[in-house]
RNA sequence: GGCGCUGUAGCUCAGUUGGUUAGAGCGCCUGCCUGUCACGCAGGAGGUCGUCGGUUCGAGCCCGAUCAGCGUCGCCA
């Protein structure tokens, strides 16, 4: 038997050609001439194509015609050059074949489901069901290849800059504020329960404690919350921390990793530094502390605009001391008055009370404010505050300021889809600094931290004195193209500080004492100042392949419902598995 | 938990105003075919129209409920 070398779909080339060799994989499509017959081999790397030719062995000819889709062989032949004119241009391969001599059926396969070869829309529960074959198809593949490079790329880079992966436990103790936990019932230890982390946080907090001075981890991350398309119950985070650091330092580790995830796992440079813009400033131009800064159409403030305006809806909004905020359509002149309509429902459906626009139209100015309401002067300042041309379109929200900027922004997004505006191959990268360093909470009225309770205040802020929704924080968001990629703070690591945090928030001693009393101990001990960042990898994945939901970067997602359609995850546990946990299920009846 | 969209052949979908035996493309099966590459040609099989109930002489189509999937809001310190 002749020497054959073992081949990958994807490597022979005219090169090879009189080389033996042996390519193993699956059938990707069979072409039966009667005499000849071409099956195309499948592997990972790419798609070759044999040629069977009964004279040249009739008993393999005999099977090839049996090969049926995503069926496995290992065929054995000699590589040669394609007859001039019948070259594949559309593969790699294609100058070549293998003039098949050996033949093995390694396994035979069932007929799929769906159709593997291709990337045909899907129904995503039968593709989540049968995922070992939804992710042979090329997008699958494509995705969960720039997975690994990208991930790759993260753990040379950190590496490189002396940063150690260490990894942290995933049975810890539930932290009662933040999203829900997942749990796990302990044998050992009757009716107690680990929860899975919603992040190493406190853990790579302890390692700078500990001395490793740069830490990270490619963290799964588990929250119990309902999913989107953006969203799983678990999930995975590039986790970053670092001892003695200013938020330059760590700003700047973050950018470059980024940058160096692009470039090997995308083959595209990103510019670096990121814009950077604060919280405040964010919401002022885009209405949103992730902008989206592919395009512009910044908001402006018109409230000036309208001093002394009859029109009653606005005249009383500045009596309330509301703004009036507006952002140019470019072009959007053009539109007909339906479209104004749509939009001005969109617009309450996002939440705005109302929407005023105002067409700039070559042949006049049309408007849904009554025409007294809008003098030359008025018409005048807006252009001016807001740039608006002939030929664009105005939109015009009013309420108190903050919900006025979260509409408008909203809206711009909305707008700016509709105009084609975002486009998945532009990457705009900013930072959004200087957060508050607490919220109200709509629900209890009470304090929240904006981040988490070990954000540390900003300098000047540390006493903690004064109103505490105007404190800021020396926290730091990385967004690309709207999504928030990440987050990050400096940390506290003064132990009265924490305390003093704590206290804001309402905290008792008690409660304190028995949460997080090991960090305050863990501080008392010599904690150096640190701070750090976590990335979302589903999203900088799902962002670099241009997709719309995570579960397409992600091998064995969840559905909806959090369930595994394959292997029907989540299940009930027998009743011995119950017992020997302590346990006892209590499902309430389904409503009638 | 609320709301929206979807559910017809293995897959992707069409199905008119409620009216005879529910269609197409792909896939599958059989046969033919020696240069194809989503091969081609001929023939064939394949349906609980998500489920249950109602209206009607008659329901894939109308009504109600329900299940499932996706999206969205709540939620995600």
């Amino acid at each position: 038997m002749t020497q054959r070398r073992a081949a990958s779909c994807g490597e022979l080339r005219k090169a090879d050609v009189g080389q033996a060799v042996l390519i193993r994989g699956w059938v990707n499509a069979t072409r039966d001439h009667g005499g000849l017959i071409f099956v195309d081999v499948r592997d990972r790397f790419g798609v070759t194509q044999a040629v069977f030719d009964p004279r040249s062995g009739e008993e393999e000819a005999r099977v090839a015609a049996s090969l049926r889709s995503e069926d496995v062989v290992a065929i054995g032949g000699v590589v040669r050059a394609r007859p001039a004119g019948t070259e594949n241009a559309k593969l790699p391969t294609g100058d070549i074949e293998i003039a098949a001599t050996d033949l093995s059926v390694l396994n035979r396969s069932k007929t799929p489901p769906f159709p593997i070869h291709g990337d045909g829309e899907i129904d995503e529960s039968l593709r989540l069901r049968y995922r070992y074959l939804d992710l042979r198809r090329p997008h699958m593949q494509r995705n969960i290849i720039l997975r690994h490079r990208a991930i790759k790329a993260v753990r040379d880079h950190l590496d490189a800059q002396g940063f150690l992966e260490i990894e942290t436990p995933m049975l810890i103790k539930q932290t009662p504020e933040g999203a829900r936990d997942f749990v796990v019932p302990s044998r050992l230890h009757p009716g107690a329960f680990y929860a899975l982390p919603q992040s190493p946080q406190l853990f790579k907090q302890l390692l700078m404690v500990a001395g490793f001075h740069r830490y990270f981890q490619i963290a799964r991350c588990f929250r119990d919350e309902d999913t989107r398309a953006d969203r799983q119950p678990e999930f995975t985070q590039i986790d970053v921390e670092m001892a003695f650091p200013t938020q330059d330092e760590i700003i700047h580790v973050i950018e470059s990793t980024l940058a160096h995830m692009f470039r090997e796992a995308l083959g595209v440079d990103i510019a670096v530094p990121f814009v950077r813009l604060t919280h405040e400033q964010a919401m002022a131009d885009y209405g949103s502390d992730k902008p989206d800064l592919r395009f512009g159409m910044k908001l402006s403030d018109v409230s000036a605009a309208f001093a002394g305006t009859e029109f009653k809806i606005f005249s009383q909004a500045l009596a309330r001391g509301d703004a009036i905020l507006a952002f140019v359509d470019p072009g959007g002149a053009a539109r007909p008055r339906r479209e104004f309509d749509t939009l001005a429902a969109t617009a309450v459906e996002l939440g705005a009370r109302g929407l005023g626009w105002i067409s700039f139209a070559g042949d006049g100015v049309r408007s849904s404010l009554p025409k007294a309401a809008l003098t030359e002067e008025m018409l005048r300042l807006l252009r001016e505050r807001t740039g608006a041309r002939t030929g664009d379109a105005l939109y015009v929200v009013a309420d108190e300021l903050r919900a006025a900027q979260t509409v408008a922004g909203k809206l711009r997004v909305h707008v700016a889809d509709q105009r084609g505006l975002r486009d998945s191959k532009t990457f705009a990268f900013c930072w959004v600094l200087d957060f508050p360093l607490f919220e109200r909470d709509e629900e209890t009225g009470g304090l929240m931290p904006a981040h988490h309770p070990f954000t540390a205040p900003a300098h000047g802020d540390e006493s903690l004195s004064g109103d505490p929704l105007a404190l800021r924080a020396q926290h730091y968001d990385v967004v690309l193209n709207g999504m928030e990629l990440g987050s990050g703070s400096i940390r506290i690591h003064d132990p009265a500080v924490q305390r003093k945090i704590f206290s804001v928030l309402s905290y008792s001693d008690a409660d304190v004492e028995q949460r997080f009393g090991f960090l305050l101990e863990a501080f008392a001990h010599g904690a150096p100042p640190h701070g750090g960042m976590a990335l979302g990898v589903d999203r900088i994945i799902l962002l670099m392949a241009g997709g719309d939901s995570i579960r397409e970067v992600i091998a064995f997602p969840k559905n909806q419902r959090f369930a595994d359609p394959m292997m029907e995850a989540p299940a009930q546990l027998a009743p011995e598995v119950l017992r020997e946990l302590h346990l006892k299920t209590d499902i309430p009846k389904r409503r009638l």
